[in-house]
DNA sequence: AACGCGTGGCC
DNA sequence: TGGCCAAGCGT
């Protein structure tokens, strides 16, 4: 059910006039460069902007053009990324820029269907930046969005599946006003992150409350529907700390799964029934790492969006270190372990064990 | 379509 | 304190 003609005049009215009043002073607000609102858009996804902001002013002193990025090597950008999360984030911004500058001449395309084709621009993405920075008539749908729409509309379909969004976009195909589609998209969006918020709404606040469906039935904090997320599901996690002379192995994880191709101390799952040191050892063994002297060296607890690792620390000598490394495997002095760019996981442990 | 993918902040 | 999230995307 799409809002009647009269009822999205004033929403597009009030909305565009609270933004301008109150919009953020934001970092990726003060032009409208492609680059800078392509990169903010990305760091942004499932992320906090409190969280986001120092991020964002480092990588851009770092890499201020999208020509930058495209020259700089994977390790340095993923560096740049660590501790934010969502390493894949950072290899599709970099394999997607190095395209824009190798097939479209460094400029961000500007059309919906040849920006979609790059790697991690999806619906919203491009719909945030074609109508941010080009000023296209593009609905730009997020979770903040979602909630809006959910409560202006009493619209009680789970937002956590793929057709509510689509559904959300006829809606906002229907608001998004000529003249200033990228201020409308991000007041909606402005409006959801300060006002029209998860727990406790500020509908008295609000510049939309007269037309607001939720606030009319006090509905509001019934809506959005959402699907409840399974917990993380626990696993017994070893981390093995196998140094000798100064220096401390690591291994580069695997190109898919949890922290793809991200740098870690060797990480193998507990053996249900075998003691720590048997499948510490039993490892080693495998790995062909000489190894003795074993010793747990400390526990620590992470949860990620899925899983809740269970951590036990262990050292161990290696007395050879010239055997034969598995693949994927390093020294490192310790000393040099900070220029590596490790996931949050690993910097927990190293601070405990060096 | 549903699931995998990080992290830190909030109450 | 731990469950719930926060400007999604790829598969």
């Amino acid at each position: 059910m799409l809002p009647s003609p009269e009822t999205a005049e004033v929403i597009r009215r009030e909305l565009l006039d609270w933004y301008r009043k109150n919009r953020r002073d934001l970092p990726w607000r003060k032009n409208k460069d492609p680059y800078r609102i392509w990169l903010s858009e990305i760091m942004l996804q499932q992320t906090r902007v409190d969280t986001v902001i120092p991020y964002y002013e480092r990588f851009m002193e770092q890499f201020p053009t999208l020509e930058d990025l495209a020259n700089a090597t994977d390790d340095q950008v993923v560096k740049a990324w660590e501790g934010l999360g969502y390493y894949s984030r950072a290899r599709n911004l970099h394999s997607a820029v190095k395209e824009v500058v190798a097939n479209y001449g460094g400029r961000v395309p500007s059309e919906p269907e040849t920006i979609a084709k790059l790697k991690g621009i999806g619906p919203y993405t491009k719909g945030a930046i074609l109508s941010i920075a080009y000023d296209k008539k593009v609905p730009a749908v997020d979770g903040n969005v979602m909630r809006v729409f959910s409560r202006l509309f009493a619209i009680t379909d789970d937002i956590a599946k793929q057709s509510t969004r689509k559904k959300m976009e006829r809606i906002a195909e229907a608001l998004i006003p000529d003249s200033a589609p990228g201020d409308f998209n991000q007041a909606l969006m402005e409006l959801g992150a300060l006002i029209c918020t998860p727990g406790s709404p500020q509908c008295l606040f609000c510049p939309v409350q007269s037309v607001c469906h939720a606030y009319r039935e006090g509905l509001e904090h019934e809506l959005p529907r959402k699907k409840k997320q399974k917990p993380p599901e626990p696993v017994d996690v070893i981390f093995a700390w196998l140094i000798c002379a100064g220096r401390v192995l690591v291994e580069k994880r695997p190109e898919t799964g949890l922290l793809a191709g991200m740098w870690g101390l060797p990480t193998f799952e507990q053996v249900p029934g075998e003691t720590l040191e048997q499948t510490m050892e039993n490892f080693c063994d495998k790995k062909g790492v000489p190894a003795s002297n074993y010793q747990v060296k400390g526990r620590l607890e992470h949860i990620f969006s899925h899983r809740h690792w269970k951590v036990v620390m262990i050292q161990a000598e290696v007395s050879e270190p010239d055997f034969p490394l598995p693949e994927n495997w390093e020294w490192v002095k310790k000393e040099d372990l900070r220029l590596r760019a490790f996931p949050n996981v690993y910097r927990k442990a190293l601070k405990q064990l060096i």
